[in-house]
DNA sequence: TTCTCATATTCGCTCAAGCGAATGTAATGG
DNA sequence: CCATTACATTCGCTTGAGCGAATATGAGAA
């Protein structure tokens, strides 16, 4: 179940979108679903950092997040607001156009694709779309 | 000229959208063109406080603004992004469906085209679509 | 149970956003 | 010129967002 109320805040809405660390996020986890460790990883931020804006975007209703052992998920929430996805879609594909965020992108792909991860990384899940 | 630098930063274009004044002027614009006063009239609100809001969406390139005489008028920057004008254009359409944005517009309609407008918006130009 | 790992939350702190009140400025009218 | 109108900007102030450091929680491992 993806957690979205049926009348989503614009306002909140917009908030949670205006904080680049925010935007790195969501650009990490593109059409996947991803491990809190990776964005940790990435984004080469501190975890409790990482782990707030989570939260924020989760309240906000942007994302939704799945257990998995130890592990947490996160990936980007179906709005059942059409308009309000339609939104997000696009707000998605500008992000895509922007140089730091396909950085971002590379550089995931350079982790998982790795054939000995670094340390902190060892055991981890790995997104779908990037598992070999 | 629309005054849209060609890479609007997009942290700054979401901080815009963030606060609940800005996208209820945005919303009373719509596809037309706004008289400062109409804002400060239909919103309610303090003319420096609907001016400091005007000011912030024009640095962040969202409105562009036009001197008629005495008149400012305001209107929607046409962005030279396409993906940035994409999730624009669907951000105003999902205002159209809030409640008190709708509220907005039609306390817009009924102010223009009444044949006695309230004194203080006297001699004011009349947006262009609701000008009978 | 106890330990460890992955993640979440709390606690002060700083800094920036938004506010109303006051003031400044540009254009028109007299 | 001066006054007025329409709007913009500045000035303190308050409130809230984001931060790092520390701590708590929750799940598997031993």
């Amino acid at each position: 179940m993806s957690r979205t109320g049926k009348n989503l805040d614009r306002e909140l809405f917009f908030t949670a979108l205006a904080d680049r660390t925010r935007l790195r996020i969501l650009n990490l986890i593109g059409k996947d679903e991803l491990c809190v460790c990776f964005f940790v990883e990435i984004l080469d931020e501190l975890q409790p950092k990482v782990s707030r804006h989570l939260a924020y975007l989760r309240k906000a209703g942007l994302v939704s997040a799945r257990r998995d052992g130890k592990w947490m998920h996160y990936r980007v929430a179906t709005l059942s607001d059409p308009q309000a996805a339609q939104v997000l879609r696009n707000t998605m594909e500008w992000l895509a156009e922007d140089r730091e965020m396909q950085r971002d992108r590379e550089r995931l792909v350079k982790v998982c694709c790795a054939p000995q991860p670094p340390v902190q990384l060892q055991g981890v899940p790995r997104p779908m779309s990037l598992s070999t």
